[in-house]
RNA sequence: GCCGAGGUGGCAGAAUGGUUAAUGCGACGGACUGCAGAUCCGUUUCCUGGGGGUUCGAUUCCCUCCCUCGGCUCCA
């Protein structure tokens, strides 16, 4: 099996894959609190984790994706009271809405997406154990407490000394607590909130063992992958590990902890809380999904990527168009034709150069993911490919098939270049070619005006057409 | 204050102890075109935060300073 590095954020540095149980791979990744519409910073660590994940299976690991869903907390509950709302509804609304954009942007890899709130059984087993095993406190409210003190270890992940640490620096400090690194892993009910019966009282799940409480039952008390945005790394991460070792008796929770860096957008990282955010949906309506999908690969998911208004989406749609259109085109001949076509074979090198560059894009996935030194080859190819632009329609199915595979690693691993054609594109593949002949005739006795408003005519339905030295071409304006 | 990640051309953003520091966008020039677009070719010499150190050689390793972003119990 390939050899794989992964930057560990534990360890501090990249370390050789190496799975508790090869083939599987087990990989939880902290989802969405869908107290409001994703935005373009949530679609990042989403879609750099779908490919972690599609790189994983190419190379022959079965990997069991799990990303969780916070349905029920803070934010939650005071979004839905001022909008009259029940937050469990208000959090399947957002989640419903945010699957379709994780559809739309190809992102398929997630195998399950629990639901907090479906477990709440498991969170009180485990609330039950870390009070037996004497690492939480019940306040007298009927909060439990998990007691930081209690389990050196914590402050490992992220570097952090508790004795440093500014207590209310950002979040006003509960008098409930023993200590102010304490945190909540049960809180008591309050009137009119959802909350559920326990040997405390009626309550409802704290964040942090949501999430180990799920892991426990989903992946076990080990496993492989944790990921996340880099945000999550303290305090959140940090007090997963203390809960699941601690209750399990069991170390690490984790083998190699991947974490996402942030999209900067206006000087500061895209968040829900400063509302400097463009929401998701809105970004893959603007762009489409294959240059979203290009922007975020662009960059290395551990390098901050600076999102400039106006600019960065349209230059990766600028770039990916490029990127993409000897894939497209490629693959609209074989569709129509079939791999059996029969044709020109292709220049014997390019052969080679197709199944040697998909050895060298298996190594820079394989190199902690670098799905931009992917890209610089995926454009060397694109670049080389344009000498055979213009022959493509002479060309062989087989050589064509050939030519293709680069693409279609992409569109495996990356995810790249799936825009299908439209619905109806059957019916327009037997009319254009009839418009595009009128349009010749036309243009043969210089009647332009008529060949231009045949252009145009074609335009408005999404058709666009380029004339080149071989014919005119056409294709479809806006692929998704 | 403490912890973490960074500072690379007009912009985005890779990589590396060693010939011209990728790739893309943009810009400029040219080819092609009825026009447009697309494509192709060429150009974009001056880019590795400051200062020390190690080295034959540093953008890369070490020290230090400055700056930016993030975290310090909300967050992807």
């Amino acid at each position: 099996m390939r050899r794989v590095l992964i930057y560990d954020t534990m360890s501090r540095e990249a370390r050789v894959f190496a799975p508790i149980a090869p083939p599987r791979v087990g990989l939880y990744v902290c989802g969405l609190t869908p107290y409001a519409p994703a935005h373009v910073g949530h679609g990042r660590t989403f879609v750099v984790f779908d490919v972690v994940v599609r790189a994983l299976r190419r190379w022959g690991y079965r990997v069991f994706y799990v990303q969780n869903v916070t349905n029920l907390d803070d934010k939650l509950i005071a979004r839905a009271a001022e909008e009259d709302d029940d937050p469990l509804q208000l959090a399947e609304r957002n989640f419903t809405a945010f699957r379709r954009s994780m559809t739309e942007l190809g992102v398929t890899s997630v195998d399950y997406y629990p639901f907090a709130t479906d477990y709440v059984p498991e969170i009180l087993l485990q609330v039950r154990a870390l009070v037996d095993r004497g690492y939480a406190y019940v306040a007298d409210d009927g909060s439990v407490y998990f007691e930081v003190a209690k389990f050196p270890a914590y402050g490992r992940l992220s570097g952090q000394k508790l004795s440093q640490l500014q207590p209310g620096a950002r979040v006003e400090v509960d008098a409930r607590k023993r200590a102010p690194e304490d945190f909540v892993i049960w809180k008591a009910a309050v009137p009119g909130e959802p909350s559920w019966e326990s040997p405390w009282g009626p309550g409802r799940p704290g964040w942090h063992i949501e999430d180990t409480a799920m892991t426990g039952r989903l992946l076990g008390a080990r496993y492989d992958l944790h990921g996340a945005g880099a945000d999550l790394i303290f305090p959140h991460h940090e007090s997963e590990i203390a809960l699941s070792e601690s209750a399990t008796g069991e170390a690490p929770m984790v083998n190699y902890w991947i974490h996402v860096a942030f999209v900067i957008f206006q000087g500061e990282k895209m968040s829900k809380s400063i509302g400097n955010v463009l929401d998701l949906q809105a970004a893959i309506d603007g762009v489409g999904p294959g240059a979203l999908r290009f922007y975020y690969l662009n960059a290395h998911y551990r390098s901050p990527l600076d999102l400039l208004p106006d600019r960065s989406l349209a230059e990766a749609k600028e770039a990916y168009d490029r990127l993409a259109q000897p894939a497209h085109r490629i693959e609209q001949i074989l569709a129509r034709d079939g791999a059996e076509r029969s044709g020109d074979p292709i220049p014997s090198e390019f052969a080679a150069a197709s199944d040697e560059l998909i050895d060298r894009l298996d190594d820079a996935m394989a190199d902690d993911f670098n799905s931009r030194e992917a890209i610089t080859l995926l454009f060397g190819w694109t670049r080389r490919l344009g000498e055979l632009l213009e022959g493509l329609d002479h060309l062989s199915g087989e050589g064509l098939t050939a030519l293709a595979e680069p693409y279609r690693w992409a569109q495996e691993v990356l995810g790249l270049f799936g825009e299908r054609a439209p619905a109806d594109a059957r019916d327009l593949e037997r009319v254009v070619p009839v418009l595009l002949a009128a349009r010749a005739r036309a243009r043969a006795r210089g009647d332009y005006a008529e060949a231009d408003r045949i252009r145009e005519e074609l335009g408005t339905a999404g058709i666009r057409l380029e004339d080149g030295t071989a014919g005119t071409r056409w294709s479809y304006a806006e692929p998704h």
